[in-house]
DNA sequence: TATTGTTATACTCTATAACTATA
DNA sequence: TATAGTTATAGAGTATAACAATA
């Protein structure tokens, strides 16, 4: 196998973790995996328009209404008027969707426990690297296939 | 913000990267995201027990009955019988399955095109480390709650 | 008795499409 | 006209639970 294959088949793996991740700390904070990966969103790029949330999870404008509706039941969410366009909903974690950002922070930071200094300095720039690119290839299929799986 | 809430922050943005990367890939070949979750299991582990592919994937034993079903019809796995245990049933990606592999192959290792060979040497055991990190918090996680997401 | 897989049923979540309100 | 969000309906996928076959 050469060096690409082999990085390839290692990012599989973690693909497959960080599914595995969410669907299990989703479960543990009781919340469904498109919930929980709402609330990262939101944690990750803070409150924003409805729209831009459904945009963000791949979702058509009535799944995100009805996300945010299971949201805002919850105590994790709280739509807000958009400040001068009436039509739009700005949508904001609330402090119980904090909480669980937190609780999500401790967990995921556990696996850093026995990384130096040195070596997450060098780590997070590598993991934020290849989350950009997988994103710029996501939106490259996306453009050549002439279509996007952002439904909003 | 300090060197780990950095690290842990850029592994959530890697982890909602991932799963949009899901989405699009499956949306490109075709495939539901668990369909596409499956061959991805089945290209890393091997052919392996229809009970442990739903494990793996979190399903119950109903859900990967229906799931292997899908995968059978749309000729990209096949059941095939256990040498010795007759209860069991061995799941495998037939040529059409390995197709979608190395479609998928193709279209993760353009990640890596800018990357020199010996910055890929690096990255791929630290991917290959935070993805064995991951699964063992989640199995952490599972005895603490005394739960398994798991359902097979 | 325990395990593997199947089936039937109900439920959750999402897409689709028509709609309202606002720009 | 175009955009943001809501609603109603239908469909896909899953959990639950009861079951059959095998160990």
């Amino acid at each position: 196998m050469d060096t690409t294959d082999d990085a390839v088949q290692s990012l599989r793996s973690l693909i497959l973790a960080a599914e595995r991740y969410r669907a299990v700390l989703a479960a543990h904070v009781g919340l469904g995996v498109t919930e929980a990966q709402a609330v990262s969103s939101l944690s990750v790029h803070g409150g924003r328009g409805q729209k831009e949330l459904a945009v963000d999870l791949g979702l058509t404008s009535g799944a995100a209404t009805a996300l945010v509706d299971r949201l805002e039941k919850q105590g994790i969410a709280q739509r807000s008027p958009h400040a001068w366009d009436r039509r739009r909903t700005i949508v904001r974690l609330t402090a119980r969707g904090h909480q669980v950002v937190e609780e999500s922070r401790v967990w995921l930071s556990a696996l850093f426990n026995d990384a130096t200094e040195d070596e997450l300095e060098r780590l997070a720039p590598l993991l934020r690297g290849v989350a950009d690119r997988l994103g710029d290839r996501c939106r490259e299929i996306e453009a050549s296939d002439g279509w996007s799986y952002r439904r909003a």
